[in-house]
DNA sequence: TGTACATCAGTGAACGCGCGTTCACTGATGTAC
DNA sequence: TGTACATCAGTGAACGCGCGTTCACTGATGTAC
């Protein structure tokens, strides 16, 4: 590893970080690429030299953002299992701080519109983290039922949606009002077993 | 009423008509002033003698898009209550044709992350009419505790956010078991009353 | 170790394009007498 | 009712702007001898 291909890899790893902030808080669209090389230092020319296209950086942000966002969360919940994981989870996600930091938190609020329009490598690289996603929290809130999964699911599209809508809402009562409820309403949904 | 001011109206009802279609299927930056005209078979130029800028028009369209939607959603349930309330809107909100027919249905996926992001005329309708929406839905599928308005705006928000993410997958498995996991999540979540 | 050439990460100006908005114009409708 | 002028909905070209991408260039790093 010569001084140059370092060096290389550390200005791609600033690019990513700069593109994972941006588009948290801006989206795809956005996001744009001189705005993402001037957020790490950089100028608009050099993006070609990292990155194929900015649908590729698209792709490579949303891996490695959603990737980080749910180890970490599940890593948090730590041995919490069933309700309590559940209410751990969804104390974190449907918080007012979440809320109010888009560029440190999920990508998903962000991007989710933006990948259905997008092209196969952004939708693919959300399909097969989405998976994780639901494969890990799944494991997280429940035994090993074969539901889990799909429990999961339903519990990511709820957290999704509330933040999504109390993001758009930030600054009237109802924007608050929708975090406790979907909140409360994750609780209920888990404490069936 | 003179034979040109009925047309005025009739040609805007034709422009916030295409609006319609086009905000729900790309978004607000997605449908370009040109485009919405060209759907309603006008020209660009004429669209400043009816709205005063697009994003007057997004609030306009949003407005009337989502109270069809909801008061469409109330109405269809007709007398339903409780699960069997819940059970319809969400066999009909999160269904496999609502997914892949974007331009008839809800506005909020193609345009909730872009509202976050707008100014406050769209804000203000979209506040506006989710609280309707939550007021609305709320007494259709609980008795009138204090809390149906809560429960309705959590179910809004799982019903969003399913369908955004069904929408984002769409053609992977995932995409079906997503809808079908929030089917069950709702109805869960209403079976503990 | 020292020198001469090759490579290539990063610069910054330029490209073609679509956007929201403006504006001079046109021709059908409305108004005054 | 008929005529002469005013209004204004709608046209289509033009504007300034930001976008993603390209490209000639530069200068530090790498390689060959």
């Amino acid at each position: 590893m010569t001084v140059r291909t370092e060096q290389k890899e550390r200005t791609r790893q600033d690019i990513l970080a700069s593109a994972n902030r941006l588009l948290r808080e801006r989206g795809i669209a956005g996001a744009s690429v001189a705005e993402v090389m001037k957020g790490a230092g950089l100028t608009v020319g050099g993006f070609y030299a990292h990155f194929e296209s900015k649908e590729a950086l698209v792709a490579a942000s949303l891996r490695e953002s959603l990737r980080e966002l749910w180890s970490g969360l599940v890593a948090a919940a730590g041995k919490l299992r069933g309700v309590e994981a559940v209410s751990f989870v969804v104390r974190r996600y449907l918080s007012r701080s979440h809320r109010d930091h888009p560029c440190e938190g999920c990508p998903l609020p962000a991007v989710v519109a933006d990948v259905a329009q997008a092209g196969e490598p952004v939708r693919d690289a959300l399909a097969l983290e989405l998976g994780d996603y639901a494969e890990a929290l799944g494991e997280c809130i429940a035994d090993d039922s074969p539901a889990s999964r799909q429990r999961a699911l339903a519990l990511i599209a709820l957290m999704y949606g509330g933040l999504s809508l109390s993001r758009a809402l930030k600054g009237t009562p109802t924007s608050e009002e929708l975090l406790k409820a979907c909140r409360d309403f994750a609780r209920q949904a888990f404490t069936n077993d």
